[in-house]
RNA sequence: GGUCCUAUCGUCUAGGGGUUAGGACAUCUCCCUUUCACGGAGGAAACAGGGGUUCAAUUCCCCUUAGGACUACCA
């Protein structure tokens, strides 16, 4: 059981857009399947019909691309076990299901919605403690083990909807070897006889994903912690069928939590925090309402994956930051946390920071330069060295860098309050004409002129820096000053002292 | 309510029968500096509670508490 290949997936269902941890739930198996030289694989949990959403699975690929998780076997790839799709696997599931009710291990049952309520009011109002459709409670109902032969026959050849149910046994003790938790035992009687076949003609979730994973030789079920409960379902499942010899292992993952208070992170946590908690934006059909994504908001794909690998897992060391392919190299599924993680989006920017700070000037210059386009590569890659070190996101580059190449035409309300003031307006001014006479317009003799300047007028750097920076910027903080005017050159210095000149009034 | 899972600084976590309980983010102080950052130095900050076991428990066991998940013809 152990040698067999490894090969796992990540089976979304395509209800919306993929949660943030969900999209760790892919990681984690994308980091197992490459570090165990194994297969991964994307399957698409569409068996419920009615919860189809446009455009969903489009989503789930274009996350999965953005953040750099590649599929060798998908509905878009293809591969020796297609299709990837469930609702195009529909005729696979019907004879595993009746294998199951020929063995007994399952049965028709045509009780309607109204039917089911009734009995769960029956049991609440009996104060039953659990009350659910079990190895008890079938008998009350309408299904083939409480109707005559006849009358189910007759129900199967009309028209009549009815679904398929398992036969949970009555007394039995169910362990799972959860390779994260190690053995958890569940009693049958807490178990409810789930439904395997829809009245649609469809598997339940329970069903196809037994039987797909089993055709599809899965080796390892890695997954979400929510899937807990119904795992001694499926080990039920494999055993009925027959293939509990190669039953893959189980891995259940720790839930992904809210930053503040208590509860699993949501749609609405990112909303209300003004974070994005899923990987790219989304903008639903049906409601309009939009969510934003990690990639829109500047987040660099490969500090989104460091930054997720890192939360419920760590390599055991102080390190934190690796790439795609460190992470594939030091990855074992014992080292995944057994505890929810809270979702703390400065870690994330934290991690975006430094991986911004990594990048090359020409890769940072290449990025902003659709929008500087008539300006030489090579100035844009100084001022991207410049800029690096104190920006947390791309679009920050962006905004930063735009200075350089325009002269301001609004003027940091707080910072003219605070430091335009007489005495810095008479030294700019002096600044300006000074400049003129500067022979090597270069960073360093610009500062060597300028300190000399001040100290022949008696004026100390700090009272008229900041002034000297909004009119050269308009913004009150930035890189060195003396680089900045280098850069911009000399007649564009003296046109935006001037220009600071004219439009800012002097406050006392 | 029932079943199951979980519990180390505010957060992510390392550790593990005997440690000054380590790191990172965030926070605070100082240094650098023309500003904001970056960087450097330092500070504050944790083993949920109660029982066992043991010479010794934060670590192992049990209980309590707290949190979480599940409890559909959804996945």
């Amino acid at each position: 059981m152990s040698n067999l290949p490894v090969r796992v997936r990540f089976a979304p269902s395509p209800t919306g857009p993929l949660h943030i941890g969900g999209v760790r739930t892919a990681l984690y198996n994308y980091l197992f399947a490459k570090k165990q030289k194994g297969t991964m694989i994307l399957r698409i949990e569409d068996t419920d019909q009615n919860r189809f959403v446009p455009g969903a699975e489009e989503y789930i690929k274009e996350a999965l691309e953005w953040i750099g998780i590649t599929l060798d076997e998908s509905p878009w790839n293809g591969g020796p076990y297609a299709p990837y799709r469930q609702s195009e696997r529909k005729s696979m599931y019907m004879q595993y299901a009746m294998q199951l009710v020929e063995a007994g291990f399952a049965y028709y049952a045509f009780d309607t919605s109204e039917e089911l309520e009734e009995m769960r009011k029956r049991l609440e109002a009996a104060k039953v403690p659990d009350p659910k459709y079990n190895s008890i409670t079938r008998m009350q109902m309408k299904n083939a083990l409480t109707m005559p032969e006849d009358e189910v026959k007759e129900w199967l050849n009309s028209e009549k909807p009815y679904v398929i149910r398992l036969k949970v046994p009555r007394k039995e003790e169910i362990r799972i070897n959860d390779l994260i938790r190690g053995w958890v035992m569940v009693h049958s009687s807490s178990l409810d006889d789930k439904v395997l076949m829809k009245s649609d003609g469809m598997p339940t979730y329970h069903l196809a994903n037994v039987v797909d994973d089993y055709l599809m030789k899965i080796s390892h079920v890695i997954r979400g912690e929510e899937w807990l409960p119904s795992a001694p379902i499926h080990v039920l499942l494999y055993k009925y069928l027959g293939w509990e010899n190669v039953m893959p292992q189980f891995a259940h993952l720790p839930l992904l939590l809210k930053p503040d208070g208590n509860g699993k992170l949501s749609k609405r946590d990112g909303d209300l925090g003004g974070y994005p908690v899923f990987p790219i934006e989304w903008n639903d059909p049906t409601t309009g309402a939009k969510f934003m994504g990690f990639r829109e908001s500047g987040f660099l794909p490969e500090a989104t994956m460091n930054f997720l690998a890192l939360l419920g897992w760590n390599p055991g060391n102080n390190d934190e930051l690796f790439d795609n392919a460190q992470l594939i190299e030091l990855f074992t599924i014992e080292r995944i946390g057994k505890s929810g993680s809270k979702f703390d989006i400065q870690k994330a920017r934290w991690f975006n920071q430094e991986y911004i700070k990594k990048k090359s000037n020409a890769e940072l210059a290449a990025y902003i330069q659709p929008e500087f386009k008539e300006y030489p590569i090579e100035t844009l890659e100084v001022i991207c060295g410049l800029i690096k070190e104190r920006v947390t996101f791309l679009s920050e580059i962006k905004k930063e860098a735009a200075y350089f190449f325009n002269t301001p035409t609004t003027y940091d309300q707080a910072v003219a309050e605070n430091k335009w003031n007489s005495e810095a307006a008479a030294f700019i001014k002096l600044w300006a004409d000074f400049v003129f006479k500067i022979e090597d317009f270069k960073a360093e003799v610009i500062k060597h002129e300028m300190h000399s300047l001040l100290e022949s007028n008696g004026i100390k750097p700090g009272k008229v820096m900041q002034a000297l920076r909004l009119a050269l910027t308009g913004v009150g903080q930035g890189p060195d000053l003396m680089t900045v005017m280098q850069i911009i050159g000399k007649s564009e210095t003296i046109k935006r002292l001037n220009h600071a000149l004219q439009t800012l009034k002097v406050i006392g």
